[in-house]
RNA sequence: CGGAAUGUAGCUCAGGUUGGUAGAGCGCACGGUUCGGGACCGUGAGGUCGCAGGUUCGAGUCCUGUCAUUCCGACCA
């Protein structure tokens, strides 16, 4: 490609409205545009990226035997109605309405639509096992649109769905797609971690894993462990038990007034005593009804986890005004015995000398040991893990991270095919519910975790295997005829041995050239300058910045060597 | 949903407190000099000052409303 033809224009500033170091990469660089909150257009280099990556995607889904299809955009809400996901997605989801007043929605997921496909084609055992996956793009009226192609409302994304005979069989799909997952992101050259997940809103039974690319822009925290392979996302990661203390010592509990101390903060500073020591009560609405969480008030309650261990499928912060209608106590001072259902952190057995809301108003009892002066019934791990907490695997320390996740692949088992009706007839001619599981990737959002992970202060460092071109040609001066004829010579050679090259052919000063070239990043650049009269050119590896001296030749054979090591 | 900031030329921003007919740098067009890391000189094009209403003789500037964009937070008792 020419460049002075390329559909591109580079911008010399950070734009105001990008924070995010990839982000504002993405706007320089000249890959996407923003047309208005959370929804980009993707610019020529853009769309080249994204289109590697998805032909990536696509190779490895094939190779491990899944299917390719197209799916619908458009979807009846009554779909979604069905599977009772209309309303946890609820004002996630863009609703439109078609001329005969019925209601629509543009799919922010697919599982709905292909569950009722399979159910309508799929009757026998001898159909299955299955995997589909599509390529498309997805709607979801995020909140909180943030950092470019990181959170948008409008985004693409690889989604497969294995349809299996048992739970052997989804055992066998689902490490089929882990391991397709891994040499995906191999391929495309970014560092990742997959790591143990929650299902989430998808739902589901079973495992599931998240691939993480590590950043500090990421939105997620990952709870890693130091001295073994453990990672998990916070919502998830579990750590070992504290040891149950001994507290025989303690005094007898004695009451104290603490008026007006609402937070674990007041009390620690009223009191003198260490968060770890207070037993601090948080109520919920789970589906409607009323559950206390107890834990130590230098820890935090994890949602999720008091969520499934609940098995409910709302769970929310309480009111005050609920708080004090239950308990006949204002936030701050609800004890363990407050008549609600208590779910207790097992790590509550660690504090030794505690502090609990008092029976008298206004105060607290200090000196209290958890069943010995209040009982202690329901007990699970309910909240996050800290830094420094045990691993569950080895022991060791806990670190946490950032990542973004461009990947998440889990076991459904039979959420969706229950609902639709997704069955089969076995060899016995017995009726079986279908066995699922699903597998997301977000293309777009691996652009630009890639980037994320991949420049430095001039700008983007492609990996070649999702690099726009492979190859930057820049002749410094296209005035000089023999630079002209070299740079031209060599786009005319590297592009009919199959290499993606780019010519700077605009008549720029070199300066501009070079910026450019960096800020555009592909991994190597052809430098023709004075020595071309010479046959002599420069060969500079972005990545590193080396610079080697090279015949036409050499740099031929080099460069088709690089871009392509197996040819 | 709560909080904050910002909206003026293609981009980054001044101007606003003190109301008086619109600015800079970069980019763009043309001419010239330059040509190995975002050149220089000259000329020029380009703006409903987000939108609506109000105050005023007069509003980019003051007031009210509204829309948009970005960031932070979304409740830990």
């Amino acid at each position: 490609m020419r460049q002075s033809r390329l559909f591109l224009t580079t911008l010399r500033e950070v734009p105001a409205d990008a924070e995010v170091i990839s982000h504002q990469l993405m706007l320089r660089a000249g890959l996407m545009r923003q047309l208005t909150s959370g929804v980009y257009e993707l610019l020529p280099l853009g769309w080249r990226v994204l289109y590697k990556i998805e032909q990536i995607v696509r190779e490895e889904m094939d190779r491990a035997g899944a299917q390719e299809v197209l799916l619908p955009t458009i979807q009846p809400l009554e779909l979604w109605e069905r599977s009772g996901r209309s309303e946890d997605y609820g004002p996630l989801m863009f609703r439109l309405t078609d001329r005969h007043e019925r209601a629509m929605v543009l799919g922010p997921t697919h599982e709905e639509v292909i569950t009722s496909l399979v159910q309508q084609e799929i009757h026998s055992y001898r159909q299955l096992p299955v995997i589909l996956y599509q390529i498309q793009t997805k709607f979801r009226d995020e909140p909180r649109p943030r950092a470019g192609l990181l959170r948008g409302r409008e985004f693409r994304m690889k989604d497969a769905y294995s349809f299996d005979l048992d739970e052997a069989g989804l055992d066998r799909s689902y490490r089929a797609m882990f391991e397709a997952y891994c040499r995906i992101f191999d391929r495309i050259g970014v560092r990742y971690r997959a790591v143990d997940a929650d299902p989430g809103a998808i739902g589901g039974e079973g495992g599931t894993h998240e691939f993480m690319v590590l950043s500090d822009a990421g939105e997620d925290t990952i709870a890693g462990c130091t001295s073994c392979d453990y990672a998990a996302n916070i919502e998830k990661a579990a750590g070992q038990a504290l040891p149950r203390a001994d507290a025989t010592a303690t005094p007898a509990p004695q009451t104290v007034p603490t008026p007006g101390t609402r937070t674990i903060e007041d009390l620690v500073r009223v009191l003198n005593v260490d968060a770890g020591q207070i037993i601090k009560v948080v109520v919920y609405v789970a589906d409607g009804q009323p559950v206390a969480a107890c834990l130590r008030g230098d820890h935090e309650v994890n949602e999720v986890k008091l969520k499934n261990h609940l098995g409910v499928r709302t769970l929310e912060l309480a009111t005050p005004e609920q708080v004090l209608q239950w308990t006949g106590k204002p936030v701050g001072f609800v004890g363990p015995q407050c008549g609600l259902r208590v779910v207790f952190d097992r790590d509550i057995w660690s504090v030794t000398d505690g502090v609990v809301a008092s029976d008298t108003p206004d105060a607290h009892d200090i000196h209290v040991v958890p069943g010995r002066d209040f009982p202690v019934g329901e007990t699970a791990d309910i909240r996050n893990v800290r830094e420094g907490d045990a691993c569950p695997k080895c022991g060791g320390s806990l670190r946490f991270y950032r990542g973004i996740e461009v990947g998440h692949v889990f076991k459904l088992g039979t959420k969706y095919s229950k609902v639709f009706g997704a069955v089969y007839q076995d060899e016995n001619g017995q009726e079986r519910t279908i066995i699922m599981g699903c597998y997301g990737l977000g293309t777009t959002r691996v652009i630009q975790a890639v980037i994320e992970q991949c420049h430095d202060a001039d700008g983007i460092i492609w990996p070649m295997a999702i690099a726009p071109y492979h190859v930057h040609i820049v002749p410094v001066n296209t005035a000089d005829p023999a630079q002209q004829q070299t740079a031209e010579a060599l786009y005319e050679q590297l592009r009919s041995r199959g290499v993606e090259v780019l010519l700077d052919d605009r008549d720029e000063r070199p300066g501009v050239k070079f910026k450019d070239a960096d800020l555009i990043g592909l991994p190597l650049r052809i430098t023709v300058g004075r020595k071309a009269g010479d046959g002599v050119v420069e060969l500079k590896e972005r990545a590193t910045g080396q610079v080697s001296e090279l015949t036409l030749e050499q740099a031929v054979a080099q460069i088709v060597e690089r871009v392509n090591p197996s040819r």
